[in-house]
This record gives C-alpha cells, sequence and structure tokens, in this order.
DNA sequence: GAGTGGTCTAGACCACTTT
DNA sequence: AAGTGGTCTAGACCACTCA
C-alpha cells in the first residue's frame, strides 16, 4: 500500500514510530526494528530510515548503539524546551500595558558586592543599574543588573533611561554561554517597598549570568512577585 | 588534503561555521555562502553540506529559505533547556541521601479540587496521593498527585508506599503531552507543616499536568522550600 | 564473525521564491 | 528562468560491540 500520507518519507516514518511508542505499543526499552528491516516496511532507502531515527535520538525519544540496535529511551531526566523573552516582549505578549522605568544607575570599581556576582572575573568598572518593569502599571519585575565595562565598554555611555538594559545587551553583544538559577525567595525589605508587596513574600527570582569566552559580561537578578508571574512550558512527544 | 580534523566532515563544517558566527565574522543576518560552494570550500558532497546546515537550523542557528538562502538567525527569544528529573533522582545526584513516605492515600469519584487540577477532564474515579520526599532527613518535595483512574486503572491497585507516583507513572504510562508551570507561592497551614518552614514561606512550585491523546493522566503539584532547592540552566552557542 | 548503526558519495528530481 | 534548499536513492566502507 504506502497510502502516501502527507509530507516526506521521513516524517512518516518518524511519526509511525511514534504512535506507536505513545499507544503503549512500543514502550521504555523496547527495541525498535533495525534499519534494514524498516528500509523493507517502508519501501525506502535505509538513508531515509536513518534520518527519521537519527532525529528521534537527537530529540531523545530513542536511544541508538551500534550492534545493540535502537531503543526507546528509558525513563530518566527529560528535556524541556523553557523559552526565556525579553520581558517587554513577555509582557506585551500578554496584552499588557508596558512600562519601563530607571531607579538607579552607579558606576565604579568592582565592590565586593559585583565581585560576589561574576564570580572574581572582574577588575574594573562595573555598571550598576536598578530598574522596574510594570504591567498595567503593576510592578511586574524588579532588575538588578551588573554590567562587566571591561568586556563591554560602549555600555558606559549607553542611554538606559528609554532602553531596558536587557534589551539593549542582547542588541550590543554577542555571548557563547549562559547560566540561569531559577529559585523562590521571600522579599527583602528594598525589593518589598519596589515591587509593592509585603515584607517576606514569595518571590519568583532569576539570576542569569552571561559570558563571552572566558569573561563574564553581565550578571542580572530579574525578581517577581510570586501572585502575579509564572513560567510556562510545553512539551509533547 | 582536506586536514582531517577530529570527526566527521558534516560536525567540521557545523564548527567552522559556527566559529565565524561566534568571532563576529558573520553576524546576525549575514548570508552563508549556499550549499554548492560550500560543497567546493570542504570537498564534499553537497549531502554533507546539507546535513550540516540543517542541524544547524534546527538548532536555531542559521534560518534556511528556498531561494533566499541560509542567513544568521536574527535575535529573538532564546530556547534555554531546563532538565527536569524523577525527584529520587535529582536528590542522589547532589549525593544527598533520600528517603521517600507517603502521607495520605483516597480513591473516590472526582470532587470539586480535582476536576479543577484536571481541567473539567475528569469524570470517574480519581486517586489522591500526598507524599513527601526528604534529602538527608529533611522535606525536600511535598508532592501532592491526583492520577486519573479512568485513564489509568491499574494505579489503583499500585503499591505507592516504597515507589513514588512519579517513578511508577514514568514506567507504567506511555504520555504524548505535558505542560508546566513554575512559580514562587507562599506556603499555607498544612504545606508548612509538612515541609517543616514557617507559615507563608516562599516555595518553589512545580505544577505539572500530562496527558496521553486527549485525556488527562495526572496532575502533580511538587512545592519544595524556597531555601533549599533550586532549577539551575546552563547554555552555549 | 556478523550484525548493528555512522558516515559519505554522486547523482537525481522536486518545490519554492525571487528576479 | 534560474538558483536555492528539500528530499531521495543505491550503493559503499567504516566502527563498534555482542555472541
Amino acid at each position: 500500500m504506502s497510502g502516501r500520507q502527507a509530507g516526506p518519507t521521513y516524517a512518516r516514518i518518524k511519526r509511525d514510530i511514534l504512535a506507536k511508542i505513545r499507544q503503549g505499543e512500543w514502550c521504555d526499552g523496547h527495541r525498535i526494528p533495525s534499519e534494514m528491516e524498516l528500509t523493507r516496511t517502508f519501501d525506502c532507502s535505509r538513508m531515509t530510515v536513518h534520518r527519521a531515527l537519527r532525529e528521534l535520538a537527537s530529540e531523545g525519544v530513542v536511544t541508538r548503539r551500534r550492534r545493540a540496535g535502537t531503543r526507546v529511551t528509558l525513563e530518566g531526566g527529560r528535556n524541556v524546551l523553557l523559552e526565556i523573552a525579553r520581558t517587554d516582549k513577555l509582557i506585551t505578549d500578554l496584552g499588557h500595558d508596558y512600562r519601563y522605568e530607571l531607579v538607579a544607575r552607579a558606576r565604579g570599581p568592582a565592590d565586593a558586592e559585583a565581585r560576589a556576582k561574576f564570580g572574581s572575573g572582574a577588575q574594573g568598572d562595573v555598571l550598576k543599574l536598578v530598574c522596574l518593569h510594570y504591567a498595567n502599571e503593576k510592578p511586574f519585575q524588579l532588575e538588578e543588573r551588573w554590567i562587566n565595562l571591561e568586556a563591554v565598554p560602549s555600555a558606559g555611555d549607553a542611554d538606559f533611561t528609554k532602553t531596558p538594559p536587557g534589551t539593549w545587551l542582547l542588541r550590543a553583544i554577542p555571548w557563547s554561554d549562559a547560566e540561569q538559577i531559577i529559585s523562590a525567595q521571600p522579599a527583602a525589605a528594598g525589593e518589598a517597598k519596589l515591587l509593592d508587596v509585603e515584607l517576606g513574600a514569595a518571590l519568583l527570582v532569576i539570576e542569569r549570568r552571561t559570558w563571552l569566552d572566558r569573561a563574564i559580561v553581565t550578571f542580572a537578578r530579574l525578581s517577581h512577585p510570586g501572585s502575579v508571574y509564572h513560567l510556562k512550558t510545553t512539551l509533547s512527544r
């Protein structure tokens, strides 16, 4: 038969295998037919079968080993795509009014606090910014931002009263590595006042470090009132 | 010639292109040579070049359009990999002792609470479990779990005093879609007592729904004391 | 040793989009 | 109309690993 369904052959092979896994016909650890067998089943070349299986493997659905064959991946950790967007985009995507305010700006040699954030990587001047992002005129995110001026000298002259530093940095600076820590923390006195929440209220905090090669570029601490913000991720297989 | 560096040809092509992007030689929006040109540059077949470019496109590094060519992807949102693991694996990976305890188990028709969690998808019996996961004998995660027994009848007979429901479900049940919401919430009275924290303390809460086709399988609310738990993600390009 | 996946080739035809 | 990427083939040889 080979009722030519929609799309290319490799996609049809992927769909058929995924359907068998989803329906439980092939469960965790089950061995999938070899490339040669599938070549006969789908009446196509081995390269086409190989591409389908290779993509499923790169998506974590199956695990392949020479001689041992292809098996449905045993359950372990799963990788979930978590999309991180600029704060202004995040808010306007939700259909809210967005407003940004620069609360404080200070430039000077790296003090102990900055060195702690940067993990001892900064010796020269550091720019520290404190910003508030509003959604519908309510505080949505408090952004504390440290920028390593050794790595990004042009940030010293940038005007951050209109453009949030996150947006400016994404446009201006290439980066090679990033790290992000998501946690729940009680609001300290200063944070509570700026975010207009009770002292000790639950905040969702994202701390993000960004490097260019070995040099740290920036550290951001983004705090959100727990009552108004969450991260949502979806996945399917 | 073709100074055979390490690894297969397609990987070398990917590395070379990524290096040019990282070093800023090809910046956002820059057009990359066509497959035919790269075929000559790297002295290999077009399929090999195609594979390298296709993988870079699937990783979001480049964007490809027929006739228009291949370009370095313009900056937009970023995708971050967030790894989600079973709680027992999470704790033992950190080098801590793991202990699990079933606090409560109740079976009955879906009440208003369960229908709210399931988004009105459940009509029949529901199994509700409350579990505690300890790391080094300190409460690490409070798991409140609802299982739709219409979708998973065998869960009604499973023994959850030894095996955590998350582990059991991952092994027993295929799934097709999942949704996850990460938030910061204050500890309610019952949660505070079980987790041994102050009333109103900041909790990092993960709520996860899992479906098989259209039917909801399970809803889990996983609460962690903010002081002992965080999610960490890293990425590089 | 034999069977598995991993890579690669030198062609081919098609689909799409810009000119 | 021409040039780009998208897919596919029918082979080939290699690398790994289990029996």
